[in-house]
DNA sequence: CGATAATATGCTCAAGTTGAGCATTATTAG
DNA sequence: CTAATAATGCTCAACTTGAGCATATTATCG
């Protein structure tokens, strides 16, 4: 086979080499992790588990998400491996489940050595579940905007941001001396803290979940960052040294892999017809509206939502009718699974309302 | 913490038990394998390492991509130690890098035990970069649709749909007694085949690249399919016997992970300027097209694709011309790599043209 | 019983976007 | 000079999108 690795003495490792090297350092753990979303009561909510790990403050007890290492002896791929551990877990089913990413960074507390000396990778997964009543002692639901107050437009533009994060990141954007070669390519502070919080007039962008937790955990503003021994913004900035919060933390690299699920989800919402996962065999327009809305943070227009729903095929009527809700009976709906085979890609294509309310 | 996991009494791993328990078993060595993607000739090109492997007969020498294990002491972050592992065997320094998916499959190939007894599991990459002529020995650039001839619609629809898949696809569905539940979630055979390529009127869809690879795989139809053991469908069904050949294979899992590559490039393009990566600092319009052209595998309207490009901002004029093209001289743009810091998600957001011709 | 609140649902309309094609202009090859 | 090849400008109908008006149907409260 042919030499491609000859300037740099090492290791040239290909194809068959990949056997013949020692394996010992290269060795890894893999981390099964599951941001597993339902909504209820109008909030999107994910399943986490308690737990008083090596991060957390012997005060605080810092969430986790339902997680596991990946046992390739036991399971055929990664995606039955994190379905088996759900179920040991948590005794919920997964129906609808995505790969996200697999994070390896060292130092985030993803790629830390474990007592065997391991170290370990997180793959990220979404899934998607109806909500089910009763879960397993210590684990619970919880609206994942204590995780990101700032995520939630529902009711206007979260008092966080300009109260606490715009001032803050504003501090750090100007302390920054010279942009490293890094961050020019990733944009100057300034230039991603406007794009990606809406500052200064730009558009909100429900997707950039990631984006902005990224942001405010490079600029130190979050629990994780201090904790993986980053100069810490809060108590160097916040003036009375007290102890700020921006939102719930979670242990390990456990809010990122949540924000790279809401990013993932808020998107696919627009393109693929995944909310009706979430939903109850038969509902009605506006329970799969105020799903949507729950999950994007935004409101979006209520005709033109039905426009799209109903004229996109994606429901089928049932003919009942509820009066569950005050007002007018509404009609109740079915999804219409048969449009997974029928058209490429069906979808929900929705623009968020500019008007507040939906009337 | 909580104990989640008390009905099966194997394990109860939480948090603190990945470091507690026994990672013998659980240990994995993750390849990182990448596809580097440029495009010269109107042709996208993917670096190949022919490589003598286990998997290709003996008279064969299957393509793979550039790989190499991760070594957790070694690099930072898994996207480094793809830069690294890069550099090392092609000299290339690559710019534009995305991950793409993590496959852990037994049974393909990828999660097979090597040497050592670790089991290996393939991360995916999709990297981006301009033509550089001289490559180290052995690697190549290939033309990304000799793996996937079905792929490539500019000239119309390529014969081998009508003459070869659709044929054998058809058998296969036919060959379909009961749909097992798997198959029920994903579409019963008929549909899927109609659906991913355009049978009976279906519209075809250039993102499909990897549903199509993995029908293709499933039906049996694929070398990587009989080299993994399963059901040989092309000596069952090509009645001569012959050995037929629909693409080239790779080794490995590395024509999935092209698959994966494809499909991403081509739904990105769509909604960020990507394209940009490929194209030398100035290029006239119509060069840029021929570049999304070949990656799309279909034909723009060009005065659309002008509009669209111009009006978006994308890029500027540098008030240069040239002629290179017998034709009037075109204008030379530079992009405007500003867009990226101004707007939340610029992008190309085309439309394939209906009409053959980009006249 | 009538007014009010809270939806549900139908419909319209202007503005913007998209797909397609015509027309004109500037070069090179022959 | 003519044909071929592109580049570029412009138009236009069809469709999509964002927004709002109007009306219908229920529960509830006084």
């Amino acid at each position: 086979m042919a030499k491609l690795a000859d300037t740099k003495p090492k290791r040239a490792v290909t194809g068959t080499d990949l056997s013949n090297n020692d394996m010992q350092g290269k060795a890894v753990v893999m981390g099964l992790n599951a941001a597993i979303v339902t909504v209820s009561e109008d909030l999107p909510k994910i399943l986490v588990v308690p737990q008083a790990g090596a991060n957390a403050a012997a005060s605080e007890s810092w969430d986790a998400l339902p997680f596991g290492p990946f046992d390739p002896l036991r399971h055929r791929t990664l995606d039955i491996g994190l379905r088996d551990w759900v179920q040991e877990q948590t005794h919920l089913a997964l129906g609808y489940v995505e790969q996200l990413y697999t994070f390896g960074d060292r130092g985030r507390n993803a790629m830390e050595v474990n007592e065997d000396g391991a170290h370990v990778v997180s793959v990220g997964y979404l899934a998607l579940t109806r909500t089910h009543e009763s879960e397993q002692e210590g684990a619970a639901w919880r609206d994942w905007y204590q995780f990101f107050p700032w995520e939630d437009w529902r009711v206007g533009k979260p008092a966080i941001i300009e109260q606490t994060i715009a001032p803050l990141l504003r501090d750090w954007a100007a302390g920054q001396t010279d942009a490293t070669p890094e961050e020019l390519t990733r944009g100057k502070r300034r230039d991603r803290m406007r794009l990606y919080f809406g500052l200064d007039g730009v558009h909100w962008d429900d997707e950039k979940v990631l984006e902005r937790y990224e942001l405010l955990y490079e600029a130190g503003l979050l629990r994780e960052a201090a904790r993986d021994g980053r100069r810490n913004a809060l108590t160097a900035h916040a003036g009375t040294g007290h102890d700020l919060m921006i939102g719930l933390p979670m242990q390990f690299d456990h809010r990122r892999i949540l924000a790279t699920a809401m990013s993932r989800l808020r998107a696919k919402l627009k393109y693929r017809p995944v909310a009706f996962e979430l939903m109850p065999p038969v509902f009605t327009l506006y329970e799969l509206q105020r799903t949507v809305e729950a999950l994007l943070g935004l409101h979006v227009h209520k005709q033109n939502f039905r426009r799209l729903v109903e004229k996109g095929g994606l429901v089928e009527r049932t003919g009942k009718m509820t009066t569950r809700t005050g007002g007018r009976p509404a009609e109740q709906f079915r999804f219409r699974r048969e449009v997974l085979n029928e058209r490429p890609a069906p979808g929900l294509r929705l623009a968020p309302s500019k008007s507040r309310a939906s009337t």
